[in-house]
DNA sequence: GCCGACTACATCCGTTGCGGATATAGTCGG
DNA sequence: CCGACTATATCCGCAACGGATGTAGTCGGC
């Protein structure tokens, strides 16, 4: 068995969801992922490093991260890199799929703007 | 002050969230509120009763919701109703606001499927 | 040359929130 | 009469958040 059923890791919690959309876009080091969450949210979110590392820790427990190898386009020793694993890819899919059935849910009940999106 | 801000409340957790959606339909007991959550996320999130009142209790104290009159169709006077408070509806609305933003980004990054919605 | 700000990580610890177990009690079907 | 269901409540261990603090290097300014 590679990994248990991805299912059990819902809901997951807005700080480890928002680290993972961060490293989409490819590896990261922790200092990095909570700049990149800070831009994305336009400052509503911010991760102390309480809850950064402790987040990251947990991650790399539950196998949805691991470390990656830095860069050697960088050459700052203290950074430590982190990937998404293919269970996290997995993870990251169930949850907005959450996520988007809510706004679904919402959006049929008058409580959002319909957008329209396309 | 009517009430502080409602973006201090945000992130909501899912329970939370749940819970005010459920009562988007008019006024419920405790024990109603956690049906309709099993059944409108298909059996996926189940609240056992430490999550349910104990959220309840929370919600009641940063008065996102506030204890209703039983209606007078309903005789079993053990059930407690809850309704939600304008506040409520506020943070609600802006906890959608931002979960609708997350699945924008995800699918801008493909990955979600567009459902095109309309 | 020093001081403050920023980068980057780590740990500690108080508070909050989840969630199973347990308790109480009434109803209803077999 | 017993088990399942309805309905609420409390207790308590565990997980998670998040601010404070510590360490240490760099860099700009004055």
């Amino acid at each position: 068995m590679a990994h248990a059923d991805p299912r059990g890791q819902l809901p997951l919690t807005a700080v480890v969801l928002h680290i993972l959309l961060a490293l989409t876009d490819g590896d990261r080091h922790g200092y990095a992922i909570a700049q990149v969450i800070e831009e994305s949210t336009g400052g509503e979110v911010r991760t102390g490093p309480g809850t950064l590392y402790g987040s990251i820790q947990r991650m790399l427990v539950a196998t949805l991260i691991e470390e990656a190898p830095r860069p050697r386009s960088d050459d700052d020793e203290r950074r430590r890199y982190y990937r998404m694993t293919a269970f996290g890819r997995r993870v990251l899919g169930l949850e907005l799929d959450r996520l988007a059935q809510i706004v679904r849910l919402a959006r049929s009940k008058r409580l959002l703007q319909d957008t329209g999106v396309a």
